[in-house]
DNA sequence: GAGGTTAAGTTATAACATAACATAAGCAAA
DNA sequence: TTTGCTTATGTTATGTTATAACTTAACCTC
């Protein structure tokens, strides 16, 4: 099991995450012939600013504000058009939002652990799930193409809080 | 594993389908107090109409035609809501659309098989896929409250036709 | 630097969802 | 059977997410 909650979970040096992302990044645009121009690299970069998912109309605002001119809806979009299609970043339908992809070019499960207390959310890919899915699918003869596995719950910082405290929240809360 | 799959993607008598299925209704909301207005039925009924999730706009529409009355988006956001609350249908978030619940108050797994040519949807509830991630969230300490599985892919019918004829669509054919 | 290709800017609008407030229907007790 | 409470619906407006269509600019190749 390739996860990265733990990571996601805890304290850590998050700039090592950005950096690792961005030379990815670059990396795997630079194999591949594909241009990861200023606006990619910038939504990219927002993306990971956190492990919390964040919207294009977030994008949009934070954008704008960086770059101190106006940003319409299309410029985003066709950003997150682009890292989706090279994988460096997911959709997380439920929610309408977008996240870094911390092993683009790996096996997927497209499994995310959805925090929904501090809003955090886990990449984890997870060969047994994979395996199990596969074999569910071959059985009604279901030819199997994609899938978007979404759990939601409290990661673990939120969790001992709840029981600490006995569930007061800590959305507000920051724990890259 | 409880699967309607293969009900879903074979020839069947839909009409047993939408009765039953609006027996199963009426009989939880008796149990429960609940009131199945007339909207709400309507609502539920055409969501039976056929195997395939539906979104709010298009509920808006076929009301309207039945009804013969313009519905405004309140309206149909309202009966939705309730028919999720009572666990009658389900929300299929990576579609924006809404579909029947073909075993209310079993377990769930909120898994479905979505076929990405002619567009139907099948609920499966299986439990080693439950055990699978509720193990998987212990491992993590993620207290796991919910689940979203979407799973895309051809259906039966569609992956046959597509070995036959060499993937021209059935998009339009309907196999209820 | 001409011409093709890809990316970004711009404007408008489509598609999905909810807020807020007014009205009506259902129901239980006085 | 009126009163008053609760729940459901009607109505209008607006918020939120996503894309269409067309123009301009940047990039790359020859
Ligand atoms: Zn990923
Ligand atoms: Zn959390
Ligand atoms: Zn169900
Ligand atoms: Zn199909």
């Amino acid at each position: 099991m390739l996860s990265n909650s733990r990571l996601v979970h805890q304290p850590h040096d998050h700039r090592r995450c950005i950096s690792a992302a961005l030379t990815r990044a670059r990396d795997l645009c630079a194999e591949e012939n594909l241009r990861l121009t200023p606006t990619r690299e910038s939504v990219l970069r927002l993306l990971w600013q956190s492990h919390r998912p964040l919207g294009a109309y977030q994008l949009q605002d934070q954008l704008a504000k960086i770059s101190g001119k106006p940003i319409a809806p299309p410029t985003i979009y066709r950003a997150v058009e682009f890292l989706l299609k090279t994988g460096l970043i997911h959709r997380i339908a439920s929610l309408n939002a977008y996240i870094g992809c911390p092993f683009p070019n790996s096996d997927h499960s497209n499994l995310f652990m959805i925090c929904t207390d501090c809003g955090s959310a886990a990449e984890v890919a997870h060969s047994s799930i994979n395996k199990l899915l596969q074999s569910t699918c071959e059985k009604a003869n279901f030819t199997l193409q994609d899938q978007s596995l979404e759990i939601f719950g409290l990661c673990p910082n939120c969790s001992l809080q709840q029981q600490e405290n006995g569930g007061i929240s800590s959305a507000d809360k920051d724990h890259e």
